[in-house]
DNA sequence: AAATTTCGACCGACCAGTCAGTCATTATAT
DNA sequence: ATATAATGACTGACTGGTCGGTCGAAATTT
């Protein structure tokens, strides 16, 4: 196999595993079978993997939103299609969902260090931001109720958000699937007409 | 001031910046204007700090659920009373809910160190089942609709973990204000008869 | 009330372990 | 034979935790 992808699949196990700071670079090369020195032939730093990793799960939701976007599904159902679909992928990624917790932290910790703007925050940014066009399509064309949609698109995230780290934390994920309809279904409430 | 607590409030500021793992005993000293020496008077391990400080964060929680439980508050008002108090919560902890991205990535990593239950996995696991009671309580009083309680409630956590994770990583609080209002009023459209 | 002793909170130099990243050497491909 | 790729022993920076020593204050003796 490409050597690239092995360690980058061998870093995700585990930075998954180990958290970014405890994950030692030793580790990736043996889960990778190869020699440490190797993993620096195809990165400069423990970071740079990092970032790609980072990387490949954004454009992955990016490709996703393109695609919803210039679908011709009704707003409603654009919405229904992003709940599935962020939740399906935060049962099935396992190892990647995982590391998600630990871009949150970085964010988090973002304020003090200057950092403006993680990606991560630009994301969020982004991402609301579509939302919102979805939600005021909808409203338009008589779907849903008046609402804040700033308000209203937050909360979807957050919610996805939310739901993604209770996947990741509880052991059961099973439990999800029936709980993923009743989720849907109740947000869907809150802001239909 | 006492010693200990004088510690602790350090080490909240230097955790919330650095995080667990990059922030320094000595920094945590420093910032305290003692001799790192003397934090190993008063504490064993940097980890046991750590644990205080969780420690205090969940007792809190457990203190304002109990004061909720025993209300004479109708159980949608006890939904929206929980809903309004966490997300100020989110609002004004500050350095101490930063702490809480740390215990995410810690509890998701849960799974592959056999740490069966972390203590973030236990409060979440009481919680669901306290916020399912007051749920029962409203379908029982004709106040909410039938519903998947168990889905709800997860629901309900989820999304007040997932607007804390918005508050806590965007710059702006103050935008939260306006937006709070929404979201209550969209998750209790989404429950209510 | 002055001198002496005891006490323990406080300190920071130090130690031992860890780990990211380097580089001289070896293996493999062309 | 040369170029390229792979390697892991090595290094040096870093930091959690230790411990012998300091010093002001409280207790005790004179």
């Amino acid at each position: 196999m490409n050597k690239h992808e092995l360690i980058i699949n061998a870093a995700i196990k585990v930075f998954a595993r180990d958290g970014l700071e405890k994950g030692k670079i030793a580790d990736i090369a043996k889960e990778a079978g190869i020699g440490k020195g190797t993993v620096y032939e195809y990165f400069r730093s423990k970071e740079d993997i990092f970032k790609v990793i980072e990387q490949s799960m954004f454009s992955e939701i990016a490709t996703e939103f393109k695609s919803i976007k210039s679908s011709p599904l009704s707003p409603k159902e654009k919405i229904i299609h992003i709940m599935n679909w962020s939740l399906n992928m935060s049962m099935e990624m396992g190892d990647t969902m995982l590391i998600i917790t630990e871009l949150w932290a970085q964010a988090s910790r973002g304020h003090y260090h200057g950092t403006t703007s993680s990606q991560l925050v630009d994301f969020y940014e982004e991402y609301k931001i579509e939302i919102e066009h979805i939600l005021e399509e909808g409203i338009d064309a008589g779907e849903f109720r008046d609402m804040n949609k700033e308000g209203v698109s937050t909360m979807l995230m957050a919610f996805l958000d939310g739901l993604g780290l209770q996947i990741i934390i509880m052991k059961n994920p099973k439990v999800f699937h029936k709980i993923k309809s009743e989720a849907i279904e109740s947000f869907m409430r809150g802001i239909l007409k």
